[in-house]
DNA sequence: ATCGATCGTTGATCAAGGTCAATACTGGCT
DNA sequence: AGCCAGTATTGACCTTGATCAACGATCGAT
């Protein structure tokens, strides 16, 4: 129940009770009367620090970066949010973090009042968010992991190998991994800069685990020594 | 709804389902034939990474560290369980991090065949959890801001800062603060090492902004200045 | 009160990663 | 094709925090 398998579970997943087109096995198509979707082109913001909380979101199209600054603009980058994921399950009425399209995305809008609304009167939905919160926590904890004890070189393999993990999970091939962000965006998601970023990235060339592309395009050589980095058993 | 306001809200609170003692609103008191406390001595484990999860724990009495390990001993706790919260609503199967009291402590176990019946009879329950897991994961990712981004100095102010905010909520007195955990925990805690944080609490004690009692005690004298040291507005 | 163990502080040095600066690559444009 | 702006890489140097080591403080047990 409070597993944290995400959308291609097998309970009935979120994405069902929000998906108006299928012919969803519970009928809750008028409930999102008010629900609509948002496009968003690169570098759009879909809200910003101190706005008002007053929907959720959930990722369609594109990857969406949900961060937060400090006063003199230093910026920590949360999550990379993929189609079907959520933004905006955490918050108290107000954002502390924004949330900006790292490509063209679409989302969809969904008023708090709605998912109120779901969570009273369909049992299974206020579940599979429970699926959803404790998977994103797990999430996160791992990166707390990853900021607060591991080496750049450690925190670059790792974060590789969470997109080779994603890939998997989506049918897609592990070993061909699509970065969507910048450097400057992997950095803020990491803890470093960018130029620790790539001089990381340039070794794991050097030592044949990966090959670039393209900028945005890895190629995973030897996805076992892309683990042992990730886990620190060597340089 | 959606709100992470934790166990004193207006709403009905997890714990008022949890406990079985108070004359409850809501009559579900057999539903906890099986759930019995225990008790922890200081530096005992509740469980360890690998175990397999069976329950969810809440803390009744005492202050337990919820942590990861790297294969080569690098810690990294992820969270100071106090009264009233929750360990391991945000995992599958089997836990990889462990849990270990940082003094005596007691605690709650509720086996998860219990949550789930919860869950399903009692509509409240589930999204009394929703707001629990959602305000832990706004924390967490506070933390990520910290790990990620703030230098040693302000990592240790926002530490402090932040077990000032939990006495206000507690309605203590935000200026006397206990730090149940030593030096090394602290660290493992804000990615740093004992002796940076130790030279980190000298400095604060060197600004006139706090003062140590003893220890384990710290009095914050000057709350403004601190949180300027947290959100990094000056050395 | 004394001892010993654990914990915390302080100092000297070192290295990982940050900063600054120059160069090279990339892709969209006419 | 060639240009330009944004982005990535590489190198030289510096700073923060880690490491290594010594010293103090604290607390419980005898």
């Amino acid at each position: 129940m409070l597993n944290a398998t995400t959308t291609k579970g097998n309970k009935p997943s979120i994405a069902q009770w929000l998906d108006n087109g299928s012919a969803g096995q519970i009928k809750i198509g008028h409930s999102f009367s008010n629900t609509n979707d948002k496009s968003l082109q690169a570098h759009e913001h879909l809200f910003v620090a101190g706005d008002a909380q007053t929907r959720v979101y959930q990722i369609l199209e594109g990857v969406v970066g949900f961060y937060e600054l400090l006063p003199d603009g230093r910026r920590q980058i949360v999550t990379f949010c993929h189609p079907g994921d959520f933004i905006g399950l955490d918050h108290p009425e107000r954002f502390s973090h924004s949330a900006e399209a790292l490509c063209a995305a679409k989302v969809r809008c969904i008023p708090l009042t709605a998912m109120d609304r779901l969570i009273s009167s369909e049992p299974g939905f206020g579940q599979a968010l429970l699926r959803v919160l404790s998977s994103e926590l797990a999430e996160t904890r791992e990166q707390l992991l990853s900021l607060g004890r591991k080496s750049a070189h450690e925190k670059v393999a790792t974060f590789l190998l969470r997109i080779a993990r994603r890939n998997e999970r989506e049918g897609a091939n592990a070993c061909d991994l699509h970065l969507p962000m910048k450097r400057s965006e992997i950095a803020d998601y990491l803890g470093l800069t960018i130029e620790t970023v790539s001089r990381n990235i340039t070794k794991l060339k050097a030592s044949n685990c990966i090959r670039l592309n393209s900028n945005s395009r890895v190629e995973v050589l030897d996805m076992d020594l892309l683990e042992s980095y990730a886990e620190g058993d060597m340089a």
